[in-house]
DNA sequence: CGATTTTGACCGGCGC
DNA sequence: GCGCCGGTCAAAATCG
């Protein structure tokens, strides 16, 4: 596997990848779609039946490139707590809002959730205001691991997804690593600073 | 049959 | 206090 990730950021604020696919999804599949091409069932935010199962499933967003990375959040600590068992814990009373600092990049891709090799699973989708389209929000399904990630679609381009994690993962990856994770994990060296 | 999605209800924070 | 809004829950449905 190509274990040397070289990813060009150029000032366009677009990474590109080199050698096999770096954003590849899977090692399956093809690589290299033309995005902008129907070439596949993808998004079918259609109204009234936005999403449908296309969760879980490798799509071929290989030409994903990333546009902007935009840091959100204070610096104040991630905080890997609340690593209980569901929520039957209320807040923590008396420690006021934790903010948790949340790593958001948008990607053009014409795949809303992008497998960063993590299994997540969705929990719940809300329409944003002045947003065509929801925000699905997901969750990691590691035991203890409560990272949350959230995707949405941009209402004016709906070439541009916007996924935002909250947290850091504390386990393993469970799938094929060299994917986005890889990528994500480099950039929160520096962002979560 | 188990895991995951769907979808409306529910809840807490905020502004008025 | 009320309504808006974003976020989460949870029961039922669905998928594999």
């Amino acid at each position: 596997m190509g274990s040397s990730h070289v990813y060009t950021n150029n000032f366009d604020g677009r990474v590109d990848q080199t050698s096999d696919g770096l954003l590849r999804l899977s090692s399956t599949t093809k690589t290299e779609d033309h995005i902008g091409s129907s070439s596949g069932e993808v998004l079918v935010h259609k109204d009234g039946h936005p999403y449908q199962q296309y969760y879980q499933q490798y799509y071929p967003s290989a030409n994903a490139s990333m546009n902007n990375i935009v840091v959100g959040g204070d610096q104040s600590s991630v905080d890997p707590h609340r690593a209980n068992n569901n929520y039957s814990e209320k807040k923590n009373k008396g420690e006021k809002k934790m903010k948790k600092p949340k790593y958001a990049f948008q990607t053009r891709s014409q795949v809303d959730v992008l497998d960063d090799g993590y299994r997540w699973r969705k929990y719940g989708q809300k329409a944003v205001k002045a947003n065509k389209f929801p925000r699905s929000y997901y969750r990691c399904t590691y035991q203890g691991c409560n990272v949350k990630k959230q995707v949405q679609r941009l209402n004016k381009d709906e070439g541009i997804v916007v996924t935002t994690y909250e947290g850091m993962h504390t386990h393993p990856i469970d799938k094929p690593s060299d994917n986005f994770e890889h990528i994500l994990s480099q950039m929160q060296i520096y962002t979560h600073i």
